[in-house]
DNA sequence: TTAATAACCGACTAAAATAGTTTACTCTAT
DNA sequence: ATAGAGTAAACTATTTTAGTCGGTTATTAA
């Protein structure tokens, strides 16, 4: 399962890649609207700003916004950032990788063979699905 | 990320398997092989055999044994025993479908129409992949 | 018929992950 | 100066996962 954090970060980005040409928006903003818990979404988008997709401004007038283009953020880099590894099983991970403590031998795992494929069929939706993708479906879903 | 229950209960059905023309085997043999607890493999082999999957005999020569073909048990079904739900969010599950509640409305949601295609994907690898297959994957991966 | 074997069953506990909250600090515009 | 808004670490609560415990029932073999 998706954790709340992974979807509250993609909810944020959404909105935010709907505000791209105005001025910063506020946590408080985004809480409300999306009826996230305020403090819980501060602590994502901090997450999401030291990983260099957000730009922030303190004081009065500040906020948050995307610090680059919409198309150029894909769901698998916000899920990286929220909930770790992609794959399934840590051994068939690219990014989180460590051995299974349950298996002997990794190179002859059947498990591990069967969920690489399965990593690879999801890491192949999530890495060509951008921010703005997900603005466009659901225009699409909208207006059909 | 795949639980220990799931990935014991593949574990077992693998060993058991590749026992079918034997007598039933006891859980603590299948334990000690795959240094799973006995008592947590006990519980899982229950659900196993109590959705039809397994055959039991109690007492002396009694065990475990499998129910049916082993090309006939998919990682899907033995997953939505173990793990229930395949898809990330609950919304797009097929069997364990309820509401996300931090969706306003889930006809128009961006983030529900990606993790469909994401569980189309790995529903297909996961109900096409059976036990015998995985034995078999791991017989290629020994004699390549 | 009794003892041993092995699955069955429900309730309990421990540990880890997730989902937050609290408190205090820093930067910026007015 | 001061109010607005992000930064940061530490703390707490809740939920899920991963077991454990103690006893019951069915089957076989001595
Ligand atoms: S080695 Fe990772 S699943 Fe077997
Ligand atoms: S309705 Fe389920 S993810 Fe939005």
């Amino acid at each position: 399962m998706l954790s709340k954090k992974t979807k509250y970060a993609i909810k944020a980005l959404v909105i935010l890649g709907k505000n791209m040409d105005q001025p910063p928006m506020q946590i408080s903003r985004i809480a409300e609207t999306e009826r996230i818990p305020k403090k819980f979404l501060e602590q994502i988008l901090l997450d999401l700003r030291n990983a260099g997709f957000l730009y922030s401004k303190k004081g009065a007038g500040g906020g948050y916004s995307l610090n680059r283009d919409p198309k150029e953020i894909f769901l698998v880099s916000i899920m990286r950032i929220t909930d770790g590894p992609i794959a399934m099983v840590p051994c068939a991970s690219l990014n989180f990788y460590h051995k299974c403590d349950e298996c002997h031998q990794e190179t002859t795992c059947g498990i591990r063979d069967v969920f690489v494929d399965v990593r690879d069929a999801t890491l192949k939706i999530l890495s060509e699905t951008s921010i703005a993708d997900i603005i466009s479906r659901e225009q699409s879903l909208i207006h059909p």
